[in-house]
DNA sequence: GATGAATGAGAATTCATTCAT
DNA sequence: TATGAATGAATTCTCATTCAT
């Protein structure tokens, strides 16, 4: 075992071709993992639908288990830079929580199914997988707990600090909602309408006087 | 096969016997699939872990997909008596909101384990059996609209009927929330103090003049 | 897991059964492991030499390893039982230090395909299992000790006490000798001369007044 | 395919090098066999073990098979140019017996486990290979049976000629015997007592006016 | 109705060997 | 010569389901 990018150990060496090949396989799993879920999913599948035969990419990885990994993470990542990019430049507490939970929810619209899937499949990773998923995941939260601060330091929104957490995951899951309840409010509201009536409860909430207080 | 219990062919005719044995099944395959999941548990431990021998199980069901819909039902049935008892003799809408998401907030901290299970397992359900179980899903969100008209109509809430939906979503998911957010959330409120003031938030936007309006 | 015969757990309850079907597995290997080596030999093609499906053969074991333990358990347990028999009724130790010889040198010619499995498989055994083996082979050992203490408490053999392990494992290994040499002894000597030029010189060991000493 | 050190075929021209290669590979796949038998080690093992990339490795084999043979060869060609040593210079057959014995079973003490590899993993090789090997295991045998001849041409030894070459074998045998029962003896005798012991019994056998005879 | 032995398709993973660079 | 990425046949073991008793 030579390289280990990200924790999953690789036989290969060569750390371009590394990270080329486990594209390649994040790829291609993602699509099925999305379509049959992982544990209908095989490795051969897995394989044939990233174009590498089955001892190629075991070459890349140790377990199938490293493929869901190596797809929360990656969904994990873009989600995460997507989100960050929204909050470059921001002026305000105020203006960076707008653009970010519109960005977020704008981003659950698209990815809708990547992030179902973390829903569905963090379950079956390996203990110490599952905490650093867990750990991306609260990063990302952090980053509206961050921004929360700002607001409230620069005077921009009202909330008690004691509250910041909770509203910052809030924020999270009112947005991922819409991943595993499209099935239910997509008859009812389009996205667009759904991000304008959540947005407007939560920034209601981060703007009031008295808001989360004891 | 001759009967056919909420859709579950059964080769046994006697129904006493049917829900006894089901509800054996149940009970057992409940433990099994929360602590090491749905497809990590084999028809064989089910079939220990409730005391029959699997031949025997076998005459109760189909698959094993039927047990896990039987202990999705289960326990949406559960949460459905339960929520449906606390709504006994409110006298206004406002009444019965402040009462039911009482207990289901209460109910997400009692059955945590077992929300978490419909949310991760639910998609290894065949087609059929997942319509059925979102819709059961649907069905105790709407106990949740009906307070909230209830409301509407005889003024203890104000709320536009456009909202009432999405509302009665946000209570179901957020109270859901506490089971797959607990390792984040766990660390920083109480149950008790998550309770409080998620109930705050919610209520809040059921009584506030414009709240959701388009 | 139900029945645990011989420390090698099994599915299936009923002992009768096990052992008919531990039986069949044994025997079904056995030839196999001789002609191709335990490496070489494939579960499927014990599975298909016992006539069980590969399924049902795995009711019965746990890893191709407990086949493997079975078969040299099989063997020294034969060798064991045929060696007490020879020393059924014996009046002096000399007497049962000829007889034993005897049906020792005669068994390891007619199993010595099965001796000589035993002496290049053992490794391939878990731990555990080795252990058990190499218990055996002492066991077995120890039956010529015993004949050896015999013969000097009654005066038919002399032989220093603290020789008579080293003279238990030289017969056991002159015997087995022919097992694993019979490429270059065979073609100079018949089982039967062997026989009887290498019991000559353990006898006479057992015998000098001085053999062994010190 | 250009060279062929030693019936081994090898990419390389370069005699030196091939040697030098080899020699690695050798060091590299002894403890490695030793240690976990041959089937349980990987060429990617081997290999790294020696220091050579995979693909290089196999410039100068050509299937894992001859490695073992390589390994086998290394061991017994090094025994028997220590059992030639031994016999340097010796003036009577029964001096050069008496020294042959002794160095023998130095020799199975201090190469133990190697001896215990070529008991072991012989059959795995193929045909030809094994024929090699079982040739050489003779040809030192041939050692002791040339130094018995010896003496009873010499008259310091009384042997009959039909016994010599048993008489050989059971000299290589019992020295071996340390390496494959030392789990038995180990606990009871010393090496050097163990050595006194079966030197002692030899001797007394090609020392004796009757022995072995018909 | 109850039992549990039988089944075999299917799954993940390994590893000796090759060959383009 | 040296390298190491690529290959895929082969292997062990599992497990949902059936069916004779």
């Amino acid at each position: 075992m030579t390289g280990d990018e990200k924790g999953i150990p690789s036989l290969v060496k060569n750390r371009r071709l590394v990270e080329q090949r486990r594209s390649q396989i994040i790829h291609g799993a993602f699509n099925l993992f999305v379509r049959k879920g992982f544990h209908k999913t095989t490795t051969r599948e897995i394989a044939r639908e990233c174009g590498l035969s089955i001892g190629t990419m075991y070459e890349y990885i140790q377990t199938k288990e490293d493929v869901l990994y190596l797809v929360c993470d990656y969904i994990h990542a873009e989600l995460e830079r997507r989100l960050r990019e929204a909050l470059e430049g921001i002026r305000t507490g105020k203006e960076g929580l707008m653009r970010a939970v519109s960005q977020h929810f704008r981003l659950m619209g698209e990815m809708s199914d990547y992030v179902l899937l973390i829903y569905q499949e963090t379950k079956s990773l390996p203990r110490e997988a599952k905490k650093r998923i867990l750990q991306k995941e609260e990063e990302i939260t952090a980053l509206f707990e961050e921004v929360l601060h700002r607001g409230i330091r620069d005077g921009t929104l009202k909330l008690d600090a004691s509250s910041v957490k909770l509203m910052a995951h809030n924020i999270m899951v009112l947005g991922q909602m819409w991943t595993f309840r499209r099935w239910a409010l997509g008859g009812h509201y389009s996205l667009e309408e759904y991000t304008r009536r959540q947005t407007a409860l939560l920034l209601s909430e981060c703007t009031q006087e008295d808001a989360g207080g004891e």
